[in-house]
This record gives C-alpha cells, structure tokens and sequence, in this order.
DNA sequence: CCGACTACCTGCCCGC
DNA sequence: TGCGGGCAGGTAGTCG
C-alpha cells in the first residue's frame, strides 16, 4: 500500500527499532529485487550504526554512520516487518514449507537495538518484486537519479496553487496524469490522486492548463486543488500513525486505509459529496483505474 | 516535448 | 475444483 503516507507510516513504524541500532547480519534472500542490488550491499551495511530514518517522496531512507544511505522503494507490494528477539523456530518446523508470506522475504536486516533492547529483525517482504534498494551518499541525495527530477513534497512549502500553475500552464495533459507525475509532485499515487480529485470536486479528466488563469495565475479551483491534496495526505498520514501497530506488524496489504477512502475502489457506489447523488465511475486514463463521480466533479 | 503503451511479477478474485 | 482473464498502491522504457 505504498504512496507517500504509507512509506510514512512505515518509516515512523520503523523508527524505534531502528534508530541507533548497529547492522549486525544483513541476509539477501535473492540477489535482485527489481533491480540487482549493488554488489556491495551486505559489505557495505555490515556492522554501520543506523543513524536515523528518513524519507523523500515515496522512499525510505536509512541513514548510516558513515554518510551513506539505503534507499529503498516498496514498489507495489513491499512492506517491512520486525520481530524481536532470538528467533525461536518451531520444534519440528524444520521441514515445513515457509509460509507463503515468509516465501517473499527478500531482505532482512538483524539489528542490535540501542540502549541494550536486544536483537531484532526488520524484514523486507515483497511479493511482486517491484520494489527496489540501493546505496547513496547522504550528503549528495538530491543528486542520486531518482531524485534529481522529482517535485516537491505535497506537505513541504513549496507546494502551492503558484508552482501548481507553473507546472500546468500550457498542458493538455489530464489532472490525473499531471498529478501521477513524480516531477510535478512526489508521493503521490492512484488512490491519492483520486481522493483529492474528489475532494475538490475536479474531474480526472479537466485538462491542466484549465486551471490556470491566460496571465499563469492559479484559478480558484487549483487553490482548492492544491488544499486537497495537502489536507488528503496530511489526514492519510495521521490515520496511518493511529494504525502503525498493525500495519508494521501484518503484511500491511489490507488494512485501516481503505475505509477512509471516499472515492477510490467505490466504483457504483453512492457518491459520498453530500447532497450530489451522483455514482462512483471507473474510467482508465494512462493505464491505470480512475474513480469519480461524473456529478460532482467538474 | 507529449501521450500511449508495455514490461516487470505474484496473488487474488471472479466467472465459467 | 480448476482454469483463464482481469485487476492491483509503482516506475521505467520504447515508440510514434
């Protein structure tokens, strides 16, 4: 479930574990995720300090003691657990099938936790395998590929209805896939996109440039675009930390979020706009489902 | 530059 | 009960 809020709630989740604990074995299940890991990855890590937990867009970041960092991407299916403690395998589980979670535990991390809190495993588990990790230098990050390019963050204070107008002056390109873009904002996804949508009452389907005024000024409406998508992942990451327990601790595939949402997975349901009694649509734009209510959203 | 489409991979759910 | 098809929160690449 990883668009930003998510990664987060798991950043946040994963935080005690963590922070100040010493890498003492990293185990690679598979050499790749999507991607080869770098050939260095288990030397690299072995035995560095973690020194604090971060996260740029929909990437985690883990801060080593010696100025580099693990980035990390959940792709689709990608959580972490942690489970503490020595590992206790069953009495006669030796010849058990891992469970078919277990089957998917790509990385795990065992840690000495600080301040004497024992050992501890934080585990990668990816089904699908879009997810990724690489090594970067903490003080070069804006240089490493995938952040060169990317927007702001939805929460920074560069996201305004200013730099939105900027960005889709001029673009025919519809509001769902201008937002979907990693280059105009960072974090957000599908689910996300849509909600905002909604919440403002704009159709997926508006063209960008709409919005914006013939002097590239921002209309109304992408002002309140714009409060959507802060207000949308400011409320999805204070829903995530009241879940965090859960979430870290299950698969996270399923979970809190998905009965928050108004719009997203809703298709032929009552729009929930109150007074519109409009229905939830699908319609697919740029490969992937958009849910709204044609009634409502303009 | 843009948009459209594909690929990557497994699991799940639905209809037959 | 099994099988095929479609779908899933992501990014990245190719092609016209």
């Amino acid at each position: 479930m990883p668009e930003l809020p998510e990664v987060e709630t798991v950043k946040r989740g994963l935080s005690p574990t963590m922070e100040g604990a010493v890498m003492q074995r990293v185990e690679l299940r598979r050499p790749d995720l999507r991607f080869p890991l770098p050939r260095d990855f288990v030397a690299r890590l072995t035995g560095r300090q973690i020194i604090g937990l971060a996260r740029r867009a929909k990437y985690l970041l883990i801060d080593l003691d010696d100025g580099t960092t693990v980035v990390a991407h959940l792709g689709m299916s990608g959580s972490f657990r942690i489970e503490e403690g020595e590992r206790s395998d069953q009495p006669g589980d030796f010849h058990h099938a891992r469970s078919k979670d277990e089957k998917h535990d790509h990385v795990i991390f065992h840690v000495e936790q600080s301040q004497g809190r024992g050992v501890a495993r934080v585990i990668y588990n990816d089904p699908r395998r879009f997810g990724f990790m690489d090594l970067a230098l903490r003080n070069d990050l804006d240089a490493y590929p995938a952040f060169r390019e990317l927007g702001p963050e939805p929460l920074g204070n560069t996201l305004d209805a200013a730099y939105l107008a900027g960005r889709f002056a001029g673009k025919q390109q519809p509001l769902k896939t201008a937002l979907l873009d990693q280059k105009v904002i960072a974090g957000l996804g599908n689910i996300y996109v849509c909600e905002a949508l909604w919440r403002s009452h704009l159709s997926p389907k508006r063209a960008a440039a709409t919005l914006v005024t013939a002097t590239g000024r921002p209309k109304k409406e992408l002002q309140s675009l714009t409060e959507a998508i802060h207000a949308v992942i400011a409320d999805a990451i204070e829903a995530g930390g009241s879940s965090l327990r859960d979430h870290i601790q299950t698969d996270g595939t399923l979970g809190y979020f998905q009965h928050s949402f108004c719009v997203y997975d809703r298709e032929g349901e009552a729009c929930r706009t109150p007074g519109c009694g409009g229905r939830v649509e699908r319609i697919v734009q740029g490969g992937r489902s958009s849910f709204y209510c044609h009634h409502c959203q303009k």
